[in-house]
DNA sequence: ACCTTAAAGCAACATCATTGCGTTCCGCCC
DNA sequence: GGGCGGAACGCAATGATGTTGCTTTAAGGT
């Protein structure tokens, strides 16, 4: 749901929109989380708050859109060769990217303003997707491969829950741990 | 930091302190999140607004707090005579608990209105305590038992994980197969 | 019992959220 | 290609919420 179903996806609405995302990524740039209002961003954007209000709701759900915007991967896992490779450098990558002080942001964000939950499953959506392109181009080379499920629970769900419920500040070994972990794991799952 | 650090801990600030909370969950109770406004509270507890502003900031570290105290274990976890009955049946009841519409909300909430990440931290060393005994309980008899940080990685985080970012139902099911996990797992941890 | 001072009350003010109505412009069909 | 229907936007007024300085109360220490 990260674009709202635009039952008119082209033209003006398509122009607004992306002048209202662009508007909230500035000022949070500029002045930081405090400072994002709906009038604000409205002002910035160059469009009145009304159209805000009637087209997200509120501001939490405006941020939630914006921030599964920037949690989409933007390209697939790069190639190393081989699973643990792969998966390690993901892993690694992946840890980095959420754990950082702009990461977590985003993830509360995006599940903040969420009443259905779409945002969320849209993040876990594109998590999953980059994990299934590693493990099939692993069984494409005739590795043996854990199934998705036991990488998101082995490795994707401790990552976040230490990253949402957790102060502490998480290595790169962590993530080569739990990538191990899931590697030995038997193959079967859920 | 579920009751904020007090400098007069006694008295008015205490009376205060319960009327608002009290207040919270009446109307949350009568009327739904949607109703709940700091005003509102205020009114019914029988205080001014801005003491609630001064005091908590906004609704949402208001609600993240008494989220916070809801989500408290009440009592430890039921002894069943043995480590994995123990486990099975502390992660199904915790799985039910969290994944139910009201649980999702005290999640959310207690996630939500907590800038320095402490309400959320204390959720989690809730459930690592629970954790904790039911393991401390297992060495005493003589049983092996893994760390705690492998449980938490292992069966709590994958629940968390999918209560907050899919949508789909979960089955008691899912919390035995966890737990089998981490029971299998080797002893050694992160 | 007094003094000190944190915390609550009060009230005015600023800002934000909400809504009705008129206008614009996209998308479609003739 | 020109007009038609309707969705989305702009504008403006209104009500609710968030914020702040000052005053008053009462808890806790001396």
């Amino acid at each position: 749901m990260s674009p709202k179903p635009m039952a008119r996806p082209g033209g003006r609405s398509a122009r607004v929109q992306e002048a209202v995302h662009a508007a909230v990524r500035e000022l949070e740039a500029e002045q930081g989380r405090a400072k994002l209002t709906v009038p604000a961003v409205a002002a910035r954007a160059g469009v009145t708050p009304s159209t805000i209000y009637r087209r997200w709701g509120d501001l939490q759900e405006l941020l939630s859109d914006v921030a599964v915007e920037r949690l989409r991967p933007e390209e697939p896992p790069s190639d190393h060769g081989a699973l643990h490779a792969d998966l390690t450098a993901w892993a690694r990558q992946f840890l980095d990217e959420m754990a950082s002080p702009p990461g977590r942001a985003y993830v509360r964000d995006a599940l903040l303003g969420d009443p259905d939950g779409s945002n969320a499953g849209q993040c876990s959506a594109y998590a999953a997707g980059q994990v299934e392109t590693i493990l099939a181009r692993a069984l494409d080379r005739g590795e043996t491969a854990p199934p998705v499920e036991t990488v998101m629970d082995l490795v994707v769900a401790p990552m976040m829950y230490r990253i949402l419920f957790r102060p502490d500040p998480l290595t790169a070994a962590y993530a080569d741990h739990l990538v191990e972990t899931a590697l030995a794991a038997p193959e079967e799952s859920a």
